[in-house]
DNA sequence: CTGTTAGCGCATTCAG
DNA sequence: CTGAATGCGCTAACAG
């Protein structure tokens, strides 16, 4: 029930019969005998308080239990000492950045915000420049862009950003070695022996998607193999599409004996598929991810995966901001962190002859 | 969906002057030839703006990528539409609970804010409260409490409670069946003919963990097994202290054939305590855990566990908040949610000759 | 239709 | 040492 309908009385406190709400400063002022700018000294330690109503007005605020409001010291300082972490949708990837950030904030005095717009993201392109221009000067001192579409925001505060998906970024940048972990992945498979390997490719607009087809393409390459184009197919980094394009590979007439996935969603989703025909994997069919996302574990088999480092892209990345927030010339960073492989059961030698007629 | 690379991209900003940064509304205004008052009708679809005005000043918004100011908004409006998740660290734990949140948020018109101030929790108890003075009111609309300590807090906003270690909530609360939970556990390894059974415990001041100890005291009760009193050891939900009890009751003349761990991080523990001592899981020891946190399906080897449907949680009391908001009467709804078990390789019949051939 | 005015909660001058 | 005034960026009354 909303009870306070009625016009604010400025001059009145609300009420404190209900115990508890938004106490603001005006109260512990009125509560206290004092101005509200006495408050705030006593709670900025600001001198100039006499020790008996410092100590008097110390004790009104624990036991009203007051607490600034975030937003309006936000909007009076010029610094806050928050740094946010900006997201498209709270997902396996920013959620693992988001601890990586964690670790790196600790002890560092400063507070973390995560902030997602709910997932809407498709809907509009460029979200991290509007969610940018939403909380940067006011709430947060600095931003961690997770995933952005769109680089080219070139933001005057200080902005890094995490696995950008376009290239020739203007902003710090933390990222995975994509060109060379696909080649690492490809070449597992390759040194299984296997000769036909498909993938379910990523968003083509996007340059991680883009090395990552890349380095498959030249571990083929560096194998003397040609590349089967039709064993290509379109998976955009979304579940549905990848699922199709799963489905289309392991329908060909020669199919695949294993196939890469252009990420862990991508690779999940070829593992379901192949359940859903019968498949066994890794005897009939290998399959390997990219990311190594906590979640690419729970799978039935486990899959392999080249791995990431996504945590530690977070660490990397908020570090990165406190030195920028520190005055320190890294403006023009970009790092670059290794992948490296993570062989779980999803992977195998390919079963019998090579082109033998597979069970389907 | 984003293949709109197209000609004239209303959607990207072109930089004045000073580089793009923060745009304020002022800005706008002067820049359109306008007051500020106008710009924001504008901006909120508010009556009263002529058509020719209007559409100029939404194309100075944009060409000056203009956005307001969550703060600022924030504190000039009741409502926000947005919804915040209190954590006091970004863990595995909270930020499931945070996807289940994103979950339930989508489509609803909500964004979300999820803080925290860097796990620097320890220090001061009733982070909790602390925080929803910092943020409710202003900024959010409404908050969903991770794991609180403290929920004596009688807060008059909506908020909502997920897992909460203590008990008698006045808050609504959505948490996993903790008694039933800790059971299932036990009575796996019962059925698997264990019969020392060591538990690692948890914070002794935590609902939670009491009546996970209780389950472990019910399940031995039930099978007519006395409890050992020595077999239990604190390990306080934390990592070291969890290594230490894992020591100490490994180290005992009768050691254990099997551990509960209080919670997932307890019995990977154990897990690394029993592999320092040259133990072999699950042959020479059986470990079990509680959450099912992703990374339980990490380790070598994989936990078994009684999970928690944490994401579900997330959702659940996002929904339950939104209800909230909405008016609904549901101030004093308890949720308890089911645990299911999750058979992982951690566990097997215990080696020695005991109670060989125990089927079950 | 438009601009002016008055705060939201707080921190910081600057008078008293 | 203290309190009244000012404004952060924005929205909602009310004048013009």
């Amino acid at each position: 029930m909303d009870l306070d309908q009625q016009a604010d009385d400025p001059g009145v406190p609300v009420a404190p019969g209900g115990a508890g709400g938004r106490v603001t400063m005006q109260q512990v002022a009125a509560e206290a005998g004092v101005s509200v700018s006495t408050v705030s000294k006593v709670l900025n330690g600001r001198y100039g308080v006499s020790p008996a109503t410092a100590q008097h007005v110390t004790g009104v605020i624990t036991r009203l239990g007051y607490e600034a409001s975030l937003v309006a010291r936000s909007l009076r300082n010029r610094r806050t000492n928050v740094i946010g972490v900006l997201v498209a949708d709270f997902e396996p990837f920013s959620t693992e950045v988001l601890k990586g950030a964690a670790d790196a904030i600790r002890d560092s005095g400063f507070e973390l915000v995560a902030y997602s717009a709910g997932g809407r993201v498709d809907e509009h392109v460029g979200w991290e420049r509007r969610y940018l221009s939403r909380v940067m000067g006011t709430l947060v001192d600095g931003a961690v862009l997770v995933t952005p579409t769109v680089t080219d925001v070139q933001y005057d505060g200080p902005v890094v950003a995490v696995d950008p998906h376009t290239g020739r970024s203007s902003l710090p940048t933390v990222a995975g070695d994509n060109l060379q972990g696909a080649r690492l992945g490809v070449d597992h498979l390759l040194g299984l022996g296997h000769t036909r390997i498909g993938m379910v490719t990523g968003r083509p607009d996007l340059v991680s998607a883009q090395l990552r087809e890349r380095g498959y393409r030249e571990a083929h390459a560096a194998a003397g193999l040609p590349v089967d184009e039709s064993l290509l197919a379109l998976g955009a980094f979304e579940a549905e599409q990848a699922r199709e394009a799963a489905h289309r590979l392991l329908a060909l007439p020669d199919p695949p004996t294993a196939v890469f996935g252009a990420n862990d969603l991508s690779a999940l989703a070829v593992l379901e598929v192949a359940a859903e025909r019968g498949l066994d994997v890794p005897r009939d069919l290998s399959v390997i991810g990219f990311d190594n996302v906590p979640e690419s574990a729970l799978s039935d088999p486990p899959l392999t995966t080249v791995e990431q480092p996504i945590r530690r892209m977070g660490r990397d990345a908020v570090a990165l901001l406190l030195a920028l927030l520190d005055g320190a010339a890294v403006a023009d960073t970009q790092l670059t962190l290794p992948t490296t492989l993570v062989t779980r059961r999803s992977t195998a030698a390919p079963a019998g002859p090579t082109s033998n007629g597979a069970v389907s």
